[in-house]
RNA sequence: GGCCCGUUCGUCUAUCGGUUAGGACACCUGGUUUUCAACCAGGUAAGAGGGGUUCGACUCCCCUACGGGCUGCCA
């Protein structure tokens, strides 16, 4: 019978589970794309389940049959291997185990802790309008003889306790407790046999072995609903994390108008994945002054105390500077292979081997000014393009008459030069002397005569990385 | 309407009854400089409001305001 008033255990809720048995999961429903906010919840569950060696599971919730759809499930897959959130096992469709969802309703109907009800929604219409509109529904068959059942459609409702209150424990909100009255007889099975949400969220959990449940705060309120039907069975509640939702810059629910909500918006803007998830990390959570992390940090330091009770917003700067940080602390080798998976998301041509090449002799002094991937390649636009090279307005306006000379008289010093930084130095800084003009504006025309932009890496760093035929071709076709 | 949750610099946050309320981003100033960055040094900036409790409250309690969630045969 269900008790009256459902307390927690006595043993605090983390220690209801050795260590050893973590198993957290992500469950999103299949209807677009998988939200930044989403993403968060999903990285919070995987980096509590990876450290503590437990698993992280992956459920698709695609039973309400209107609004899934295959595309969304694979982007929400993409997303996730995007960010390098790995799951373990299969992915399960929640929809696949309908039956099982079937079998524990009417399990709970032979337990006495479910009923048939067989109230249209006309007569649960009528109850509202002679109550207040905002009236918990009453069913009349709550109590009724099977005998008096007639042969119509019905649902399955949960006998929920109607005195005493429910009470959560959780780690993030603390005790929260609902009064039972508050609190209608859900129905768990609809009249066509299928799953409700909240039986198969319970159903699924519990026969997953999930132990720990990391979701967003909206769910708080059914985290009492639920409670009652790991009651009803007789199985253990899991430690509840109810995680306050992201907000848009302005403090109000993300949408649309805040403009990127999908992840992978944020990898088509080029934002590199263990940027995103350092700063998802620290959005709404926090380790002392911990700041910027690898993965693995983040994986030891994380918990559940650290997280946050109020909603966080979106600060795109922020995220630059931790993706910037990020990007300048990746091994060359790995930071050029995320920047080719980048193109080809974008559908760009891959780089040819020269490219390759030259991204790679030059990524030292390219990945400590980028913020994003987009504005890495654009610093390594110089070794990138071939000749003829293309300028932009305001290079092409520093390659006057004199500014041409000067690199004329150029081609031929470094025709014989060691190509040392040392020695490039000298030969630039005393053609600049020669004549009559700071090392600036030397600099000037040399960058539009690399690279074709005004804004670019060191003259220095560009000359070592194309070589000395190529720096020699360019400042020929700049001259004439 | 009812129930529930939240509120520390502009933003993300530290603090877990006693601090000059700390860090990071952003911003401002200076330095470095070869452009853009990066980097270094310094600076501005916060406990929503009102009551309590206490020797002492950002921290505990109550009220108010504001924001959010739930209140579906959606998840």
């Amino acid at each position: 019978m269900v008790s009256q008033t459902l307390t927690p255990p006595e043993t605090p809720a983390a220690a209801r589970f050795p260590m050893s048995q973590v198993v957290t999961r992500f469950a999103p429903s299949p209807t677009g794309y998988l939200h930044i906010g989403g993403g968060r919840t999903a990285l919070f569950n995987w980096l509590y389940a990876r450290g503590r060696g437990g698993k992280f599971l992956l459920r698709i919730e695609d039973t309400d049959r209107e609004r899934s759809t295959p595309e969304a499930t694979a982007a929400i897959l993409r997303g996730l291997t995007w960010l390098g959130l790995d799951w373990d096992g299969d992915v399960v469709s929640q929809f696949d185990r309908k039956d099982r969802h079937a079998e524990v309703a009417h399990e709970m109907l032979t337990r006495g802790t479910a009923y048939k009800c067989f109230a249209t929604k006309e007569e649960i219409e009528a109850f509202r309008a002679a109550h207040d509109s905002y009236a918990v529904f009453q069913s009349p068959w709550r109590d009724a003889d099977p005998a008096s059942y007639p042969a119509l459609p019905y649902v399955i409702r949960m006998k929920a306790p109607r005195e005493g209150a429910t009470v959560i424990s959780d780690e993030v909100q603390g005790i929260v407790t609902f009064q039972n009255d508050q609190l209608d007889d859900m129905i768990v099975l609809r009249s066509d046999g299928t799953p409700t949400y909240m039986l198969a969220v319970v159903v699924d959990d519990h026969d997953m072995g999930v132990t720990h449940v990391i979701r967003g705060d909206d769910h708080l309120a059914n985290a009492a609903r639920q409670t009652m039907v790991y009651d009803a069975m007789g199985w253990t509640v899991p430690v509840w994390a109810h995680i306050p939702l992201i907000h848009g810059p302005d403090g109000k629910k993300l949408s649309k108008r805040h403009g990127a909500l999908g992840v992978e918006e944020y990898q088509a803007m080029g934002y590199p994945a263990a940027g995103m998830r350092n700063y998802l990390t620290r959005l709404g959570w926090a380790h002392g002054d911990a700041e910027i992390f690898t993965s693995d940090e983040a994986k030891a330091m994380f918990d559940l105390a650290g997280i946050g009770r109020a909603p966080a917003r979106l600060d795109f700067k922020k995220l630059e500077h931790v993706c910037g940080q990020h990007i300048a602390m990746t091994p060359d080798a790995a930071l050029l292979q995320e920047i080719e998976a980048f193109l080809v998301a974008r559908g760009e041509p891959a780089l040819t081997q020269g490219q390759h090449a030259r991204m790679l002799k030059g990524m030292y002094c390219l990945k400590e000014r980028a913020k994003t991937l987009p504005e890495l390649l654009e610093k390594a636009r110089f070794a990138l393009i071939s000749r003829p090279i293309g300028r932009d307005e305001a290079s092409a306006a520093a390659l006057d008459t004199v500014s041409r000379g000067i690199l004329k008289s150029l081609t031929l010093q470094l025709q014989n030069a060691t190509w040392e930084k040392a020695e490039l130095e000298s030969i630039l800084t005393a053609a600049a002397t020669e004549a009559g003009i700071g090392f600036g504006k030397l600099a000037q025309p040399l960058r539009a005569a690399l690279a074709g932009r005004t804004a670019t890496p060191s003259v220095y760093d560009m000359m070592l990385v194309i070589g000395r035929d190529e720096t020699i071709a360019r400042l020929s076709e700049a001259a004439d």
